[in-house]
RNA sequence: GCGCUCGUAGCUCAGUGGAUAGAGCAGAGGACUUCUAAUCCUAAGGUCGCAGGUUCGAAUCCUGCCGGGCGCGCCA
């Protein structure tokens, strides 16, 4: 595997040679600024940066940086009050293309090498069906999984399923009492489960005798009561089949080995609580094991525990979460460990770390992170329900978008065969509502809206994909071996091809950027701009009527590097690129 | 009350120290004997919530306000 050498950094060598030049020595090792320009290939800001520490005029430094820059490398101007526009030769972007377009995973590095990071996202909850509750972790988590994941992260999945809890008594018991009701074996449909769980639910809050006896059954439940625990675990695998069909559906990564529910720690929560003790970290207090933070206040000005225990002697998801923390960085050996979770749930992890902390688990060298998303609106701007009846299905949703998808193409495309009309309408459909969560900056709160999310207009994943089949429709139709010639750098450039070259060179740039700030929006972002710079050249430099052979072999050189790009990029987002359209 | 978060074009959003703040959608006009027009081009559209401050330079950093959302003891 070669990493390709991106031009970008070729220029910065550039730019920081000459400073060594002309700049004094506590000044020249300092970051050249190089980025990219309106105005010329890149510019640098370094002149500006340094003029006031240089005590020289900005106007002269970029003049003598200008200067002392290797102009075989790159040519370089000075502009407006001290800017420095850089220009690579055509070549040097020729080069780039040739070989990024030979080199496996089209030269990009694998920076994160020797890092285990653990992300846990997705958790949806047994016995309940998946909401649009759960579709921005699902789809953010399993982006961020690949994307760290190709640049060479060794990544854990954790799936941590809402497996355990006092609603089981209340469903056992209530499967107990019916026992006709048929919610085994439904081959992953659990729309059966979801009614069961309301059922349950409405004769809890109904019927004082059930919830007694729902009551006991959480006490056999928890005390391993061998009847009980076997229901519970025959709901587990009935609701793992379930979403591992929607998973499926999806094209997300998680499989049942990535299945690390709540119930994975129920061995672990004494312990933990009782180090928790012996350290010091927990008081007492209304008889709850409690920490307390100084900076964390409530209404009335006092401190918010983090419950450890509770005052009945239960432990609640602080004791799961804390013994989840415990068991990723001692038994998983984290390096880092992201939790894609619900942006309300901060003040939760905020005590969970700090405790993780006191307790010594959570060192310095490993990152615990929360990766917060935007609470889900609708399009009228108010939250989705979760309990009482506005909940939309994610399967309802996917249906909808797949269904928009089939319209749309079946009006459009020539030549599709039955079942590859239905894979690309699949693709289409489950890419729209992927993308159109993806794309947007994730701290916000977003705003669902079918309508926008299936328009396949625009910034959207079909754009993507359409771009995409148009690289592989020309490539389709090259004559034989017209693929296979080497790049010749010495064709000059057209300011489409141009665009486009030092576009392809931003992809590694823009991986490492959303490995670091962990937003997947901007890598749709980048594609997005990709699939322009693509569309503009296809207007403009014929590829199959090329002037010369040459010259086709150098844009057949663009339009396989932009099409691997696109690919690569839709599947790191988990949206399939299909050959077409 | 405290904390977190958001406020950018009619709408949905990019843009976290650089040049004249950008896209998409909607609306206006134009381009198909297609390397797939699911596209492209043109024009129009903004007191970057407000006010100070830091800086050569602020949508971006700091402070204070205004407005919206969310969170704050035994649910997860």
């Amino acid at each position: 595997m070669t990493d390709v050498v991106a031009t970008k950094n070729l220029v910065e060598t550039a730019v920081s040679a000459a400073m060594a030049q002309v700049l004094p020595a506590e000044l020249a090792g300092g970051d050249p600024l190089v980025r990219r320009s309106e105005h010329a290939d890149f510019q640098s800001n370094v002149a500006l940066a340094l003029a006031k520490q240089a005590k020289r005029p900005p106007r002269e430094i970029a003049q003598a940086v200008a200067d002392a820059i290797d102009a075989h490398a790159v040519s370089a101007t000075t502009s407006g009050p001290g800017f420095l526009n850089l220009t690579v030769p055509d070549a040097t972007l020729w080069e780039r293309i040739g070989e990024r377009v030979n080199a496996d995973r089209l030269g990009i590095g694998t920076p994160l090498t020797g890092e285990r990071m653990v992300i846990d996202y997705s958790a949806p909850n047994i016995a309940k069906e998946m909401h649009v509750g759960h579709l921005r972790t699902t789809i953010i988590g399993d982006a961020l999984a690949r994307i760290l994941g190709f640049l060479g992260a060794d990544v854990v999945r954790q799936n941590h399923l809402g497996d355990w809890g006092t609603q089981f008594g209340m469903l056992i018991q209530y499967i107990d009492e019916h026992p006709e009701l048929p919610w085994r074996h439904q081959g992953g449909d659990v729309s059966t489960l979801d009614a069961l769980y309301r059922a349950a639910r409405a004769q809890f809050d109904a019927d004082l005798g059930f919830a007694d006896r729902a009551r006991s059954r959480v006490v056999a439940l928890q005390s391993g009561d061998a009847a009980t625990l076997a229901v519970w675990r025959e709901l587990v695998a009935e609701s793992e089949l379930a979403f591992q069909a929607l998973y499926d559906r999806l094209g997300v990564l998680l499989t049942p080995a990535d299945s690390a529910g709540e119930s994975t720690y129920n061995l672990f929560l004494a312990d933990v609580v009782e180090e928790l003790v012996a350290a010091g970290i927990v008081v007492e207090s209304d008889g709850a094991l409690c920490v307390f933070f100084d900076d964390i206040t409530g209404p009335d000005g006092d401190r918010v525990p983090l419950i450890v225990r509770k005052s009945d002697g239960g432990f609640g998801y602080a004791a799961t979460d804390l013994a989840t923390i415990r068991y990723r960085i001692r038994d998983l050996k984290a390096t880092r460990i992201l939790y894609v979770v619900d942006a309300r749930q901060a003040m939760h992890f905020r005590m969970v770390f700090a405790t993780a902390r006191r307790a010594g688990w959570l060192t310095d060298d490993v990152h615990a992170v929360h990766v917060p998303f935007g609470t889900v609106l609708a399009a009228d701007g108010r939250p989705f329900k979760t309990r009482s009846g506005g909940t939309v299905r994610l399967s309802e949703l996917l249906d909808a978008a797949v269904g928009r998808a089939r319209d749309v193409i079946s009006e459009k495309a020539h030549g599709l065969a039955p079942d590859e009309l239905e894979h690309v309408v699949q693709a289409a459909g489950i890419g729209a509502v992927k993308y159109a969560d993806l794309s947007t900056s994730r701290t916000k709160d977003y705003t669902f809206d079918v309508d926008r999310m299936v328009s396949f207009t625009g910034n959207t994943g079909v754009y993507l994909q359409y771009a995409h089949v148009r690289t592989r429709s020309i490539l389709a139709k090259l004559p034989e071996g017209a693929a296979l010639a080497a790049v010749d750098t010495t064709l000059p450039l057209h300011p489409a091809e141009r665009a486009l070259a030092l576009a392809l060179d931003d992809f590694a740039d823009t991986l490492a950027d959303v490995a670091d700030t962990l937003e997947p929006h901007r890598l749709c972002g980048y594609l997005f701009a990709l699939a322009k710079a693509y569309t503009d050249f296809f207007e403009s430099c014929p590829v199959l009527r090329a002037e010369t052979a040459a010259q086709r072999g150098n844009r057949v050189a663009l339009c396989r590097l932009t099409g691997r790009t696109l690919a690569t990029g839709l599947h790191l987002l988990g949206i399939e690129a299909p050959q077409r359209l």
